[in-house]
DNA sequence: GCCGTTTTCGGCCCGACTGTTTTCAGTCG
């Protein structure tokens, strides 16, 4: 059983004891599935070399989810799971994956409507029937509607950051397998999009049976839908389908090229080729029956006169125009960001210790980190009011002497900093005062999603008019698969942060990944800075920046759109020039 | 059920919004 798996038994535990009405234990429940969730070493890993106790080392995990956990994976399941399983038999995969229904509106359309997972709960909307139970009405019944409807628009489609590494360790085995010469990723993952549909991988090798043999076999496996000579199909436990296909070397290129995408991209690239004389397909560029170019990507662009667009800007938004005319920006590399300039600490709901958030992005070889945790409007993530600032500030200063020792060169800074809330009405949740005293200053919207857009625009534009805001950080507020984001006018936004001088921010975490490609272009065009950031809650969340660099990437960012792939010195000398010209 | 610069037992779960209500439960961040 791996981590996933273990993560979502306990999350519907903490649903059970929510239902059951007990307090405390749901929470508890919570907090051990993200953490198990997001722990990099395998549950199974520390249980095998260290026995339950080793799993207590999980934050959030004590002796009593420990022997849970290593009940779960020695017999796949615990008592108390088991009753309260047989006490409420629910899908709750699935309901609970709609938004505003929680455990206690679950459970009473169970117990008066006998709804037991999604199909049940639509039929029952549908039907009118929801609207005549006491405490719900109408408007429930078309939210919960709403809800499906949502759910099922984004369903089967899983965050980029979550199937990335999976995709990526995919490509790499194939690459070990006998014959194999390459395994390219190639569709919507290759293109680095927000969230993915499937895994699309090529290989050229001399033993094709081979590679669909392992392919068909993988541990991820769920089940095979096809399996030929040259291509098979699968289902994956995860929940999305992957596709193998054998292309022969010679056209390797074509085939990348042909698989990368996105359909619109291909179709203007290919209606290029006709105009010019050529036949553009998988296998090749033709010209009458002649193949001229196949082996590589670049090869076939440069026959039809073009440079080679990056796959990430391969939207069909300008970019084939652009490379036509040879003015393909040159992008922001993966690997410049020097400084993630979100991040939380165990002061406020992250997992660990400034110090330890610290020691990992110098690990990752980044030059700086703003320590960002929530203030204290967020009373559930129990932000930090003045006086807690006050003391982090301290904090981290001790840390700063102790990182950089005088006869040290390389230097690593702790930014003094907090995402402040913007509240209701665009002011902020800290005095002037305290935020003065912070090297830089994130805001960002926490609350009262539901705005018009004029207001939630307004709202936004009056925080970002604050002298001692810096940047806005997630500046749509959406979760993928989960929230839309917020109403705002983007147009304006951009304007009024060109006018302020305020950065806007590219959020790297896969749940999030704002803003999207189309308004970092935006932004880019008005002349307005951004920044790359990971919203790290945990330390292993700090390599989600190479995340971000796509997004900006898709949106044509250069790298001197991006604040933080400055070194650390010309960064604090940028921050020093913009604090001024306030 | 977890946790510790308010520490080994007693806190933790706060505030706003929504939709249903006429005084409040459920949800979310």
């Amino acid at each position: 059983m791996n981590n996933v798996e273990i993560s979502k038994i306990l999350n519907a535990m903490a649903v059970f004891y929510e239902m059951e009405g007990v307090s405390f234990k749901p929470r508890a429940y919570e907090k051990a599935a993200e953490a198990v969730a997001a722990h990099r070493e395998s549950a199974a890993d520390i249980f095998k070399h260290g026995g339950e106790k080793a799993l207590m080392d999980i934050p959030g995990v004590g002796p009593g989810i420990a022997a849970h956990i290593a009940a779960l994976l020695t017999k796949k399941t615990f008592p108390e799971y088991q009753r309260l399983k047989k006490k409420y038999p629910l899908n709750l995969d699935e309901l609970g994956s709609i938004e505003g229904l929680g455990p206690k509106t679950i459970l009473l359309l169970y117990k008066k409507l006998g709804v037991k997972d999604l199909k049940d709960l639509e039929r029952a909307a549908r039907a009118g029937k929801i609207r005549k139970i006491p405490h719900l009405g109408i408007k429930s019944e078309q939210n919960i509607l709403r809800g499906i409807d949502f759910m099922r628009r984004s369903a089967g489609r899983i965050p980029l950051g979550y199937i990335l590494p999976l995709a990526e360790e995919i490509e790499a085995r194939l690459g070990q397998v006998p014959g194999v010469r390459r395994a390219v990723i190639c569709g919507s993952i290759r293109r680095r999009k927000e969230t993915a549909g499937d895994i699309d991988i090529l290989v050229t090798t001399s033993k094709p049976k081979a590679a669909v043999d392992y392919f068909v076999s993988m541990p991820e496996v769920e089940a095979v839908y096809a399996r030929g000579e040259g291509k098979a199909s699968v289902r994956l436990k995860i929940g999305i389908d992957a596709d193998l296909r054998v292309v022969p070397k010679e056209s390797l290129g074509a085939a990348v090229q042909y698989f990368t995408g996105d359909k619109q991209h291909n179709i203007h690239l290919r209606t290029i080729a006709i105009k010019k004389g050529y036949k553009l397909n998988e296998f090749g560029l033709f010209r009458d029956a002649k193949n001229v170019a196949c082996e590589t990507e670049e090869e076939i662009y440069g026959h039809l006169g073009m440079d080679c667009p990056s796959p990430e800007m391969r939207t069909d938004t300008g970019e084939i125009e652009a490379a036509i005319a040879h003015k393909l920006p040159k992008l922001i590399s993966y690997d410049s960001v020097r400084g993630d300039l979100q991040t939380t600490t165990n002061w406020t709901d992250g997992a660990k210790s400034i110090r330890e958030m610290a020691v990992y992005a110098k690990k990752l070889g980044l030059e700086y980190i703003a320590i960002t945790d929530h203030t204290k409007a967020l009373a559930m993530t129990g932000g930090l009011d003045e006086r807690g600032l006050a003391r982090q500030a301290k904090e981290i200063e001790k840390l700063n002497t102790e990182f950089n020792p005088p006869n040290r060169r390389t230097k690593f800074k702790i930014l003094k900093s907090a995402e402040v809330n913007i509240l209701k009405d665009g002011s902020l949740d800290i005095s002037d005062e305290a935020l003065a005293k912070l090297e830089i200053v994130g805001a960002a919207v926490h609350t009262n999603f539901n705005m018009s857009e004029s207001e939630m625009t307004e709202r936004i534009i009056r925080a970002m008019q604050n002298p001692n805001v810096d940047i806005i950080f997630h500046p749509t507020g959406r979760l993928l698969n989960r929230r839309e984001p917020y109403k705002v006018n983007m147009e304006k936004i951009v304007a009024a942060a060109k006018a302020t001088g305020t950065v806007l921010e590219i959020d790297a975490f896969p749940d999030r990944m704002d803003l999207c490609a189309e308004h970092v272009r935006l932004a880019i065009k008005a002349g307005v800075k951004l920044s790359i950031d990971t919203d790290a809650h945990a330390p292993e969340h700090l390599e989600y920046l190479n995340l971000g660099v796509a997004l900006a990437r898709a949106g044509w960012a250069k790298k001197s759109d991006i604040v933080n792939t400055m070194p650390l010195k010309e960064f604090l000398e940028w921050l020093k020039k913009l604090k001024k010209k306030r």
